[in-house]
RNA sequence: GAGCGAUUGGCGCAGCUGGUAGCGCGCUUCCCUGACACGGAAGAGGUCGCUGGUUCGAGUCCAGUAUCGCUCACCA
């Protein structure tokens, strides 16, 4: 800072500042001119150390962006901007998510249309034309091919992207809307598929014929990640198993309509009532099936009657029991959520005649009524169902339970299974897959950092691997074809791999190399798999899409791995952990080095908003009612990860700082160009000066138009002091943002602003509209603090400093350099901050005078004395003409020392004019 | 059941490495002062959830406890 060579004074000319300010209509101004001289656009030729790359959320395409978008996006936008200002390149993308089962929903309702997997592409397709808000009964829904339908889910989309983008640019995001991409575009998918065939070749992708979690509604299956688990009313029945004795063994059960599909009993090998079962078998109620009676420790002796029905598959337990204990397979649950239509082949005799007669093809629902019946009626039921409240797992988007089938699907590992990675060169590390993925939860900044601990609970709490396929349609192809044998059987074993070259790949639509389209599903021939990757094993790849991974090196170079992924807490566990499960595994790194978490938007009575609560507010009618940067205000009042409260309280506050800023600002360059200037008060001039504004504005044209930045012509103490509690705040606010804490940053501009405007202003006003040597002091630093206050706030003010900055400075702001404390603390010369607080306390104290004596300000003192602390009287000494003007104090004002005080006060009283008081107001009783 | 946050004037929030509380809104009173009435001035209002402990001294550190929120686990 010292050895600092004097840097050239800047010299601004001002053009043009408007009459009356305004904010209304700044969005649609800048936005335009934003996008015309391409003032957020990325510039490739800088190096990865001058980025900084943000791997932006890509908002679900379908649907809208709510108040939660806004807040958390400001967030990021106000950090991009301050990167901006200190010099990094940013890269600041914007995709949209559109691939996945919002979307697929959204599209198969707004067209009418489903998927059809045996249909051809048919290129001249015209989807069906359905009247707004009219829902087509799937029956009638027109069957299409999974490569029509993505193209209407593009088209779709597309239409909602544009109107995403016009409320970001409204909203100020700084944005570089050349570099933006689709999470169902041929990039997107091409990315999602090498990267799957990479996992494959390195074994870590696999497919794996299991018992898994399944949703009947959606008739697909699920990952852990997408689960839910909520409160689901259910009945324990106690029912009776009969030992080899016919002596009764009660359960207790919420699934009575397993009982088909049970194959042994279990109870804790420590449970005495048990121990003398283990290893006999028992007949099951209803159907006369036997089983074992068994010991396993996940038994809970507390639970129900200690002992329970192992069924294939009631619950994960279940499947825990099965695996563990090597039990039979015996399923009647189907993908539908309906019991088997067959009767099952360990059934015979009545059990198997009532199966077929009661419960074949019914829901869970009805055949649990049959058996309770049944059981009822057979003895077998003992008292009767008792209520109960318990948790049961849903699919985040589904509304019925899940349950568990049996199926084939594609796992990414993800440290849910043990598993050994292969040496990798960078570290030769050979250590646990988890235990990998939690160092990397560890070397990841979080921002704020204890939402670390989400990260490691799920990590640690893992139980299973990445399941990605899902039985839809919407999605990015498993990019795989399977051998179909001799035998017609199909040969899942062995499948059959595009070249990376040939991505992206459709295998329902396109043959394997090698083989004719007329070789589908024959002998000898292939079939293609069905499946699509779920949306996360694409979105978990964002920061490879957007970097140009293995298709623009010289991009991804310069990107990757990037630095910051700001997103929402909900999906840590999600997004966030899937993106450092590929990174890890693909590029053995991190794909950022930080994570900016942004919390919730809670309505007034805190709960989250959301649209099934009908409180939610459309963001666009927001923004137009308060203004951009109101909105941008509020949001950046709020703090990373902490919840807040929707608020349009704050919004005005927002707007009111955004008025006020331009309204100093117009001040400050007014009193700069003499357009305010006049005759010092009392001055015979001064009486021919109250014609108007007219008349001020003919004496302001005779000065130039240009102000100059000089440190050195800041030569008062008061206007030092003020430079100098600017760069303390400076600094405060460079250290807050760099720490990713914008609303400090905020805070303390904010807080200068505000004092700068009440007390510095109206302290110095007198003496810069004179043309006294001194003026020239205030001025500067008027301007001087003007130019730097508009910096502070451009990040959270876009368009208000923009506005500003345009009437005295070219270019834009958003591309100013962020400020530096060095230039202030050289025109301060070493004066302490302090002195401009002490001049505004002895003000305050005279203007608390005349409020007492409830005159209005311009009132004239005829003298009085202020008290003040010893060690401030040489600063209010240094400042007495600009607090003697702004007090209009016409007499004597004394200083006296008031040790024991630290704020000035008033001694022995003013003297105000008898006349400026006038009448004691009438104190009138209030009702 | 485990963990993580939060608990400060009516409301929304600050209080960094401990020294007897700050801001904004709202409220009261006053002022249309030539940057701004989308403004300005001055006020009233809190023993910082509770209980202990450390310390000369604790919203600020430690232990426990309560309430709220969230995350994970919990389907017999």
């Amino acid at each position: 800072m010292s050895e600092n060579v004097a840097a050239p004074v800047i010299k601004a000319t001002v053009r043009e500042v408007p009459e009356r300010v305004s904010l209304d209509g700044l969005e649609n101004k800048f936005d335009a001119r934003w996008r015309q001289e391409g003032t957020y656009a990325f510039d490739r030729s800088k190096t990865r150390e001058q980025v900084y790359s943000i791997d932006t959320p890509p908002p679900t395409a379908s649907g809208s962006l709510h108040v939660g978008h806004v807040f958390s996006y400001t967030h990021t936008d106000v950090l991009a901007r301050y990167k901006r200002m200190r010099g990094a390149e940013v890269f600041y993308p914007m995709g949209w998510d559109d691939n996945g089962l919002p979307t697929e929903r959204r599209v198969q309702n707004y067209y009418g249309v489903k998927v059809d997997l045996t249909l051809p592409y048919d290129p001249d397709f015209v989807p069906p034309q359905v009247p707004d808000g009219k829902v087509v009964k799937p029956a009638d829904q027109v069957p299409v091919s999974r490569r029509n339908f993505i193209e209407l889910c593009e088209r779709l989309t597309a239409e909602d992207e544009k109107q995403f983008e016009e409320l970001w640019r409204y909203l100020g995001l700084s944005v570089d809307w050349a570099q933006t991409y689709q999470t169902i575009d041929a990039n997107s998918r091409s990315v999602a598929q090498r990267a799957f065939l990479r996992n494959l070749a390195r074994g870590e992708a696999y497919q794996a014929e299991a018992p898994g979690l399944w949703d009947v509604t959606f008739q697909t299956a699920v990952a852990q990640a997408e689960l839910e688990a909520r409160d689901y009313p259910g009945h324990f029945h106690k029912v009776a198993f009969r030992a080899a004795d016919d002596s009764p063994i009660f359960i207790e059960t919420t699934r009575p309509e397993l009982i088909p599909a049970v194959v042994a009993l279990i109870a804790h090998p420590d449970d005495e009532r048990y121990q003398p079962l283990f290893g006999t078998t028992v007949r099951s109620p209803l159907f006369g099936v036997e089983v074992p009676v068994l010991a396993h420790a996940a038994a809970e002796p507390e639970k129900g009657a200690g002992i329970a029905m192992c069924c294939t598959f009631g619950d994960l337990t279940d499947v825990q029991w099965w695996r563990e204990l090597d039990l039979p397979t015996r399923s009647i649950i189907q993908r539908d959520g309906r019991l088997s239509r067959e009767v099952p082949q360990w059934l015979n005799g009545d059990g198997a005649a009532f199966y077929a007669e009661s419960l074949a093809g019914k829901t869970t629902f009805s055949a649990r009524k049959e058996i309770v019946d049944a059981l009822r009626a057979s003895g077998d039921l003992d008292g009767e169902p008792t209520p109960t409240q318990r948790k049961t797992n849903f699919f985040e988007k589904g509304d019925k339970p899940l349950e568990i089938v049996t199926s084939r699907q594609w796992y990414i590992r993800n440290g849910g299974r043990p598993f050994t990675r292969r040496p990798v060169a960078s570290t030769g590390s050979t250590s646990d897959l988890k235990d990998e993925l939690l160092a990397r939860g560890r070397e990841l900044a979080f921002y704020p950092d204890f939402m670390r601990v989400r990260y490691e609970n799920w990590a640690g709490g893992l139980n299973g691997d990445w399941l990605i396929s899902r039985q839809r349609f919407f999605g990015v192809a498993i990019p795989l074809w399977y051998p179909v044998l001799a035998s017609g059987e199909v040969d899942y074993a062995n499948p059959i791999v595009p070249d990376e070259a040939a991505l992206p790949v459709d295998p329902t639509s396109q043959a394997p190399a090698d083989y004719a389209e007329g070789q589908r599903g024959v002998p000898g021939g292939f079939v293609g798999e069905a499946d699509v990757m779920d949306t996360w094993a694409t979105s978990s790849l964002t920061p490879l899409i957007v970097s140009g991974w293995e298709r623009d090196a010289d991009l991804f170079a310069r990107i990757y791995p990037m630095d910051l992924r700001p997103q929402g807490q909900d999906i840590i566990r999600t997004w966030l952990f899937s993106t450092v499960v590929r990174s890890h595994l693909e590029n053995d790194c991190l794909p950022w080095a930080g994570a900016a978490i942004s919390g919730w938007i809670l309505d007034p009575d805190r709960k989250k908003m959301s649209k099934s609560k009908g409180n939610v507010v459309t963001p666009m009618g927001l923004l137009e009612q308060h203004g951009s940067d109101a909105v941008r205000y509020w949001a950046a009042s709020a703090r990373l990860g902490t919840d807040a409260a929707f608020d349009e309280g704050q919004m005005k506050i927002g707007r009111r700082l955004a008025t006020k800023v331009l309204n100093a600002a117009k001040f400050v360059l007014d009193i700069n160009v003499g357009r305010l200037e006049r005759p010092l008060a009392g001055s015979p001039e001064a009486k021919a000066d109250v014609v108007g504004s007219k008349a001020t504005e003919q004496i302001g044209t005779q000065d130039s138009p240009t102000i100059a930045l000089d440190p050195a012509l800041v030569t008062e103490p008061l206007d030092r002091s003020m430079l100098a509690g600017l760069a303390d705040v400076v600094d405060a606010a460079t250290k807050a943002l760099e720490a990713y804490d914008h609303t400090r940053a905020l805070e303390v501009s904010e807080a200068f602003f505000w004092t700068f405007c009440d007390d510095y202003l109206e302290l110095v006003k007198e003496r810069a509209y004179s043309s006294t040597p001194a003026a020239a002091s205030a001025r500067t630093a008027l301007a001087i603090a003007l130019d730097v206050m508009l910096r502070l706030l451009a990040p959270v003010l876009p368009f208000a400093t923009e506005e500003v900055w345009g009437w005295w400075r070219d270019g834009s702001i958003h591309r100013a350099p962020w400020p530096t404390s060095d230039l202030l603390r050289e025109a301060a010369g070493g004066v302490a901050p302090a002195g401009l607080t002490a001049a505004g306390h002895a003000l305050a104290a005279l203007r608390k005078l005349k409020s007492v004596a409830k005159v209005t300000m311009k009132t004239p003192i005829l003298h009085a004395t202020l008290a003040i602390p010893a060690p401030a009287i040489p600063a209010v000494a240094a400042a007495m003409a600009d607090i003697r003007a702004a007090g209009k104090v016409e007499g004597p004002l004394m200083l006296i020392d008031a040790p024991e005080s630290f704020d000035p006060t008033v001694q022995g009283g003013i003297t105000v004019p008898e006349h400026e008081l006038g009448e004691p107001p009438a104190k009138t009783p209030r009702a």
